[in-house]
DNA sequence: ATGTTATAATGGTTAAACAATTCTAATAAA
DNA sequence: TTTATTAGAATTGTTTAACCATTATAACAT
């Protein structure tokens, strides 16, 4: 019911100061803080003590750290990276399991493509048209340029958030695509066949999209995240049974 | 194209050597480092040093640290914590709006119901139902019970991502209350009449839940979320336009 | 102009000591 | 015997002062 009442940790007590002047806005991205030499006076601590919360600020990637002269502790522009490093940790702890990213991803991805369906406008479109134009390149190329399909394939999964133009939708599927794409290296089989199928997918997607068919762009959307899973869950039992 | 090659920090080679040891399993949950003059030796470190490194692993949720005899690092379980910890520092950090919040809020929640009413056990029914009970107590003693209620409409959602199953689910969800909830204090107007109408909602949806109606869950899940929405929206017109 | 070097500012590391916390066991009191 | 108190030791937390490593800049040499 409560929670621990003391605050006996000083370093502790200098992060809370210093992520709050940050959050606050009083230190904008790129801000120089003052020298640790100064900051140790400013809060009345030592050295140590002061680069122990500095490090922590690091960690948590609100500042760069930079040696030299004219180095020092810089507030960072907030990114996804942090987010992304600690579900990893969770995913390589086997607190998460493939299945369980796949599925939230088919969720938020049915969500965002219904969005963008709403409310792409034309020059969205004419992107989207471009970047399957780009995917149609790189299928004739056969699995050479499998990578490349996969890049765009992601291209386009973003450029959906982007006309949702939610930045929390945009954050959350960067974050998911990051950590997914490792199990893509690792378990999806590298076939023409699928780049073939996936693209014929993403084709029926950008066509729900541009006749504003919301639910359909959603349906669409997820099937075609499923199917990535299950090809990867396929492979993923070939590797067991012939190789355990 | 190419990463920075050198690693010339001391202390994130610690940081590297530790962690590496605990996801590989070498340190279990629960183990105890050595003392900080032990390790000290064992990295031929010194203090300083090292407790850098100590505190940007307690900063990441692998150790967790306590003074006094038997003190020490302690190896903790990876939990979904820091995740939930970033995710947060990065809505806070981007001003996220109340808008998008609530608009991913209103897909997250009809999904994770939708999945529940897909899984939902005779004994997860039966919590939920007694979840609506407690809700229906607090309505009775009118606004003054306001923040119970409002408390149990929270467990309800909750408990919904839980029966889903999925731990990105219920991380997301966590970490979306607890942001959505500051709003809530400023901007949702208090009234009896708009209790009354969530725990029609509410009820509404357990029934879906209950009758495996998967669809239906999801769109009554979304509805009820984006009628809070509404509420604070107008609430905060009103505040806008009679005290600017 | 261009290349080299010295300087100084800044973070990175070390060492040794003392303070604060907390478990354990010895001791005293009931 | 049981309970309360106290002393001790192990451990993290903090301080101080010095030195090392890196790097931008300015002075200097070519």
């Amino acid at each position: 019911m409560f929670q621990q009442a003391k605050q006996n940790r000083i370093f502790q007590d200098v992060i809370n100061q210093i992520q709050e002047a940050i959050l606050k806005g009083e230190l904008k991205v790129g801000d120089k803080l003052p020298a640790e030499r100064e900051l140790k006076e400013i809060f009345k601590t030592s050295r140590g003590t002061l680069r122990e919360a500095l490090r922590v600020l690091e960690q948590k990637g609100l500042i760069a750290i930079k040696t030299g002269v004219n180095g020092g502790a810089f507030v960072k522009p907030v990114t996804t990276h942090q987010v992304s490093e600690s579900l990893d940790l969770l995913v390589r702890y086997q607190r998460v399991s493939l299945k369980d990213l796949a599925e939230f991803r088919e969720g938020v991805e049915g969500i965002v493509t219904g969005l963008a369906a709403e409310r792409a406008k034309k020059e969205d479109i004419q992107y989207l048209m471009n970047l399957l134009k780009e995917a149609k390149i790189h299928i004739d190329e056969g699995v050479s340029h499998w990578d490349e399909f996969i890049r765009v394939d992601n291209t386009l999964h973003m450029a959906m958030a982007h006309i949702a133009g939610n930045p929390v939708y945009q954050s959350v599927l960067q974050i998911v695509h990051d950590n997914i794409n490792r199990y893509y290296d690792q378990f999806l089989p590298k076939e023409e066949e699928i780049m073939r199928e996936n693209y014929q997918d993403l084709c029926g997607i950008v066509k729900a999209v541009e006749d504003r068919q919301a639910v359909k762009s959603r349906v669409l959307a997820q099937d075609h995240v499923h199917r990535f899973y299950r090809f990867m869950e396929e492979k993923e039992k070939r590797q067991e049974k012939y190789s355990p």
